[in-house]
DNA sequence: AACTATTTATAAGA
DNA sequence: TTCTTATAAATAGTT
């Protein structure tokens, strides 16, 4: 739908190309956007440009939703849903406090024990990436205030000048 | 584009909304399709019927790359978005193979030591944060392809009954 | 960034 | 439903 009928390959002229990937990504979330109105049904587009920029559409609050969505129809039954979710909890409660020393990762490495990943079921992962989130933010928030009580320390011997 | 202007909003007559369906996300999985090869870019399409069928399209090998990079992009800032490519890049490098049971947590845990986390520099905590999250990015790959696997054998179930 | 000649997608009809 | 066709919409090349 130009003036000329366009092949379907790479466009190699790097200027072309943008122009064209401008309107087209625009195109391709507007009909994203009318299928799901029109016909009520759930749509999620991603876009990666070739820089690592991320467009996206998607007819529902998050794309994890949709996400979400697969795990529901994956035959477990409605109650897989509820143990993993009180699972997060446990996990959550369980490990509010301060981090000791590489007592999580014991605790996730028990947990997973000898098992092969591949024989590790979806509830598994979800477990350790539970944990291992709750990790990081335990890590960060240790760096962060390690980081700032260098700058208090550096700021009083200025001061102390 | 057809023989009248349609109206945005949800087709309310069932057999209609059924045509249209049919037409419209053939349209937009060709449009995908044409938008990755032309600009050579990374796209993904998922579409949910009401009736939780599940069609959808992506330029790489699997959703799950696609996905796994929309978590990460949507977790962290939008800023964040390139940094996180390299990183993936680079734990995708470093770990080709399957996560082995407990590896990594190993590694870590031995580089953690008997170190309380107070007494840790901020080096340690870098090198640390950064091993997790390259566990955490192999752990979310895997669970996403246990679930579009899960997927897969459901619908070819449902084709098989 | 706008324009417009054409192609493409598709709504309604057969 | 599938095929056809008139028309709307998208867009390639141009300015």
């Amino acid at each position: 739908m130009g003036r000329r009928k366009l092949e379907i390959k790479r466009i190699e002229d790097k200027s072309a190309r943008q122009v064209t990937f401008t309107k087209r990504r625009k195109g391709l979330l507007k009909k994203a956007k009318e299928l799901s109105v029109l016909c009520d049904v759930d749509v999620g587009v991603i876009i990666f440009s070739s820089r690592g920029k991320l467009y996206h559409y998607c007819s529902t609050n998050s794309l994890t939703e949709i996400l979400q969505q697969y795990q529901n129809c994956v035959a477990m039954g409605p109650g897989a849903q509820t143990a993993v979710r009180g699972m997060q909890q446990e996990a959550k409660s369980k490990y509010t406090g301060l981090l000791k020393s590489g007592e999580l990762l014991q605790i996730v490495d028990r947990e997973l024990g000898e098992t092969c990943v591949n024989n590790l079921t979806v509830k598994d992962l979800v477990h350790l990436e539970k944990q291992l989130e709750d990790a990081l933010i335990q890590i960060r928030a240790t760096k962060t205030h390690l980081l700032l009580d260098s700058i208090s320390n550096l700021h009083e011997k200025k001061i102390a000048e």
